[in-house]
DNA sequence: GTCGATGCAAACGTTTTGCACACTG
DNA sequence: CAGTGTGCAAAACGTTTGCATCGAC
C-alpha cells in the first residue's frame, strides 16, 4: 500500500521509450524535448531547469527556459519526471525511474539519495503517531549531513 | 543535546518584552514593528508576510511588505520569530516562543502543529540510519493529513 | 539632532502566460 | 497541412535592495 502510493513502476529505459510514450499520446518528439531528456539522463541527481537549459557549465547551445519548463511539465504528467524542492532555491527535476528520495543538507547543499523503502519506517511512525501520510518525495528531509553536523558540534 | 540544538528557551511573554529586547540592542520600537508583533501574537499558527502586512482579511491599515520583511528579519535575529516553508507558496512566520514543529498537508493546506519533542524519535532514527541531522523546524514534513489521506484512498 | 526605520520604486530569481512563427508527423 | 511545440516578451510571485524622508530616543 505504501508501495502502491508511490505510483506504478515505470518502464522507461531510455530516451526512445519516452519518445514512443510521447507519440502515443499524440505529442511530438521535438528537439527541445530530446535535449531536456538527454540532460536528465546524463545528470546524477536532481537538476534545476536552468541547468537543463544549459545556462550552467559549457554544455551546448542554450535552450529557452520556457521550453524547458513546458517539457518538464509534460514529462511529469507522463510520469517520466519528478520534481523536488531541496531547501531554498530553484526546484530540481529528476527522472522518476529511480525510487530515490532525498536528504538535503542545508549547509553544504549536499543531496543524499536514499532508497525510498528505507524511509518507510519513518512514514509508518508518522502515520501511527499523527495519522499523517508523509511524502518525502516532493518535499524531502532537510537538515545537516553527517559532515556538517560534526562540524557544527565542534 | 537534541534539546540544546533547538536553541535557548525564550523569555518573551508579550510585546513589551520584545520592545525591551529591541531597545537593549540599540534598536527602536517603531509603530511598524509593533503592528508586526501584534499580528504574530494574534495569529494561531505561522502566517505569511503578506498576511501580516494586512493584505488579507480586513485588518487595519496596510503596512508596507518591505517593512514587514525587515522587521521579521530583525525579530528572527533576536530569536523572537522563526520562519518555515510549508510546501509551495510564501514563507510563513511565527513566534519562536512555542516549541512547535509542523506537518503540512499539501492538499488542503492544513497546518498541524506538533510538539517538537514528539519528533525526536524520528530525528533519532534518521541519525542512526543515515548520520543525518534532520531539522523539521525550517522545512517541515509535507504530505497528506488524515482527512485528505482517507479521501485519497477512496 | 542622530541615526535607525519607513515607504516607494526598482530589481531580483524563479516560474507562468500570450502570442506569432517553426517544425513534427 | 494540421496543430503541437518553439522562442521571445511580458507578467506573476515572493523577496531584496537603494535611497530620500520620517520618526524614536
Amino acid at each position: 500500500m505504501t508501495q502502491a502510493a508511490r505510483g506504478p513502476r515505470l518502464a522507461f529505459g531510455g530516451i526512445e521509450d519516452v519518445a514512443a510514450a510521447v507519440r502515443a499520446r499524440g505529442g511530438r518528439f521535438s528537439t527541445s524535448l530530446r535535449l531536456v531528456l538527454e540532460a536528465l539522463f546524463a545528470a546524477d541527481g536532481p537538476v534545476s531547469a536552468e541547468y537543463i537549459a544549459g545556462g550552467s557549465d559549457g554544455r551546448g547551445p542554450v535552450l529557452d527556459p520556457t521550453s524547458v519548463y513546458r517539457n518538464l511539465e509534460r514529462l511529469e504528467q507522463l510520469g517520466v519526471v519528478r520534481h523536488v524542492h531541496l531547501g531554498h532555491g530553484a526546484g530540481r527535476y529528476a527522472l522518476a525511474t529511480s525510487e530515490l528520495e532525498y536528504l538535503a543538507c542545508e549547509r553544504c547543499d549536499a543531496v543524499i539519495g536514499v532508497d525510498a523503502a528505507r524511509l518507510d519506517p519513518l512514514r509508518d511512525e508518522i502515520r501511527a503517531a499523527f495519522g499523517f501520510e508523509a511524502h518525502f518525495g516532493h518535499f524531502p528531509i532537510v537538515g545537516l549531513c553527517a559532515r556538517c553536523a560534526a562540524a557544527a558540534d565542534a
